[in-house]
DNA sequence: GCTATTATGGCACTCAATGACAGAAAGGCG
DNA sequence: CGCCTTTCTGTCATTGAGTGCCATAATAGC
């Protein structure tokens, strides 16, 4: 195990596919995929529609993605991150309810639809196990960030029980709230972004009591 | 639509399977599934292995399961339930942590390994996200019978977002806890049931700062 | 016994998923 | 430019999970 300084063995031949771009890669697939279900169903829909729908053989699609249902996930993940994006930013000073109207989100830029076809998903996962799986699977991967969040503004480590606990309880109100938004959305019921925001205060103060959300002096 | 109470028409031929013995079938297979896993892992189990083991063929088997996968479920439904079951039986008058010592659970009486098993399957999810899935699956499942649990103690109805939500946390309570001892089981390190808890207790005050857990006058 | 209903097994089949191998697409270097 | 190296993608063959279909066994009323 030499220590000495090594210059990095000159990499040769093509370089590996950037995370980026296997991230929005797989994030086109899982567009596709997401349109194919919501029109035809989860079983009704083949790995070969999918792949043939974004140009790819099915053998690649199956380097990018371990089963077909696995296909939401980067559209799950992608509004689970922006919300976890934005408590990143939520200032100490400020209460959660204050930051979460402050901080208005103006719908990812990139693809304006992109929302929408989660939250299809998460309505679909009423009747789809898989569904319901994966998006469970997506929401628990955010506690250890939120746990971050939450020990940076308490002061404490992020792998203490009670900060863990507690951003399982942040990620549990906001998997609640965005089910109950998903579900009003599929049955047509329009709900604006300021009952979000209320719902969504009001579910982590009921649960915590201001332990989350409360402004720090 | 007639409303003449009818005598129910005299149901002829074999009578289906009790829901009972129909979920002791599942049980028995449950076992069998996870000892199979445990010895070879997930992707060297095959069904047919699993449907030999417990003598049965293995169409019969994909009639009780949709997957091999979920052939773990009633196992981890099982302690999870058991756990509801003494959550029920939570008098008013008691704090959380008072009824959890009393209510000492002398471990199923049917089948004694089975605690074992289900702790060994929530181990093996840290690597296996088929398991992780449906242990996240199983463990929101009883979220709703908590909501009833904790809407009849604080007077208030199971479909409040808030009760909802108190709900959720007082799942995710148990199941990082539940999680933790599984880890530590699978390293070899022993944890007393006053440990566990001593820790969920910890973890519920942490989370909700006594909305949950408190004695009621 | 006969008949109705359900549980199970056997068989063929579909298709999701993987392994193996062969080109194609990037890079660095002479 | 060729040449080499590494990675990406496609084609083919194969495995195995899961299902549909039909026959048979088991249970229950008549």
């Amino acid at each position: 195990m030499t220590t000495v300084a090594e210059t990095p063995p000159a990499p040769r031949g093509r370089r590996p596919m950037s995370e980026r771009r296997r991230d929005l890669q797989r994030l086109e697939i899982s567009r596709e995929a997401v349109r194919l279900f919501r029109a035809q169903g989860l079983a009704a829909t083949s790995g070969e529609q999918i792949a043939e729908g974004v140009g790819l053989s099915v053998r690649t699609l199956w380097r990018y993605f371990r089963s077909k249902e696995s296909c939401v996930e980067p559209l799950l993940s992608q509004s689970s991150a922006a919300f976890v994006a934005m408590l990143r930013r939520w200032p100490r000073d400020r209460s959660l309810e204050e930051h979460l109207i402050a901080d208005a989100r103006p719908s990812s830029p990139t693809s304006p639809g992109d929302d929408e076809a989660a939250l299809a998903v998460i309505a679909m996962s009423r009747t789809e196990p898989a569904f319901r799986a994966i998006w469970l699977v997506v929401h628990e991967r955010s506690e250890p960030v939120l746990a971050e969040v939450i020990a940076d503004r308490l002061g404490r480590e992020p792998g203490e029980l009670a900060v863990r606990v507690q951003a399982a309880t942040l990620a549990a109100a906001l998997r609640i709230t965005t089910e109950d938004y998903a579900v009003a959305l599929a049955d047509g019921v329009a709900i604006t972004g300021e009952d979000m925001v209320a719902r969504l205060s009001e579910a982590v103060r009921a649960a915590t009591h201001g332990v989350i959300g409360e402004a720090l002096t």
